[in-house]
DNA sequence: GTCTATAAGTAGATAGAC
DNA sequence: GTCTATCTACTTATAGAC
């Protein structure tokens, strides 16, 4: 609010993505009005177009952002093996990226329905790379004998909606530990989807 | 919005409900004006308040009245028998119940965020009580050696998201029944506790 | 019970000074 | 690049006529 003139470009909007991820995590995109970000931010409302062209634009922005590190940072991590070895794998890591970021897991697909149609295709095409990745691994598995689904496609909604659910619930420093939620929930996809 | 006037209380109260329940579904309560509400049921916005107090209480009263459908449906359709019987029991009676009202479960757990702190304990509550029902299964065969969870209270909540799923992406004359949907889940829920 | 009119405030976005 | 000021439109909720 008091806030000295001066060029920030390189700062401010980073800050501005920061405090609308925050602040629509919380309340929702629809509740939070620009003015109150721009406050979060430390600046007047008018700035905040010098970085975004409008309000459905930011939205955009975070959750296109959130599923391309997702995507990319699968790609890099992501191993060989056989499919349970691969399985164990997803899991976990899926596990544990979502849970280092839940305002934007958060925001990524409870906003779905405040996306302009155009940019609501965007963001599905995102999200179903990342599941034909785990579709994938099921397949093969299916195909080696060492998996039985009655469908790869149920089965990998299944087993993602099931991960998701740790986001609701986990809190570090809880009953159980990062490792220990990892492990409960591998044995129970594990079983889920064996021969 | 051209109407007489006259007298419909009995008739305008529900489809106040039904208007919101709609609205609040397909854009989010924050994105929706008690104007919109009035249009669609065929009043002004000024009549909406002979039904209701305020905005909050028309949303939280929505969520009650789905919660405790929910509930006492339950209670009428729960059977005895093994834990296998009523797991099974369980998850059909999800699966169809959800199925069938989907903008009632939408705005049950996305509107969660957009009740007061009072409202929010209420509804909580309530779903405590539904999850227990689950979780008494679980402990119940897991102590008869049927089951074998890592954890009663994440299996729990581990089968209730991979269940609350089912409402993303089914939609009835799809590729798979009502039938052939919740034999898949079942398979899959089966195999993830099995012992 | 519903209407019209209105109060009092907030929304997203823009213009122009600095 | 940020500010202040402003435009236009919309918000929830209420008052009083019918």
């Amino acid at each position: 609010m008091a806030r000295t003139q001066g060029s920030h470009s390189d700062i401010t909007g980073p800050r501005i993505q920061a405090a609308a991820l925050e602040l629509f995590a919380r309340h929702g995109y629809a509740a939070v009005s620009m003015r109150q970000i721009a406050a979060q931010v430390g600046v007047q409302a008018g700035a905040l177009y010098n970085y975004i062209p409008d309000k459905q634009t930011l939205l955009f922005r975070l959750m296109r952002d959130h599923m391309e590190t997702l995507l990319d940072t699968r790609r890099m991590q992501a191993g060989a093996g056989d499919p349970e070895a691969r399985l164990r794998d997803f899991v976990r890591f899926h596990i544990r990226f979502h849970l280092e970021r839940p305002d934007a897991v958060f925001i990524a697909y409870m906003e779905l329905r405040n996306l302009t149609p155009e940019n609501f295709a965007r963001i599905e095409e995102l999200r179903g790379d990342y599941e034909r990745d785990l579709q994938d691994i099921l397949r093969d598995g299916s195909a080696a004998g060492v998996f039985s689904v009655p469908d790869t496609k149920l089965a990998t909604l299944g087993v993602i909606a099931m991960l998701n659910g740790v986001n609701t619930w986990y809190r570090s420093g809880g009953r159980l530990s990062l490792d220990e939620v990892e492990a409960v929930y591998w044995s129970m996809v594990r079983k889920a989807v064996a021969a």
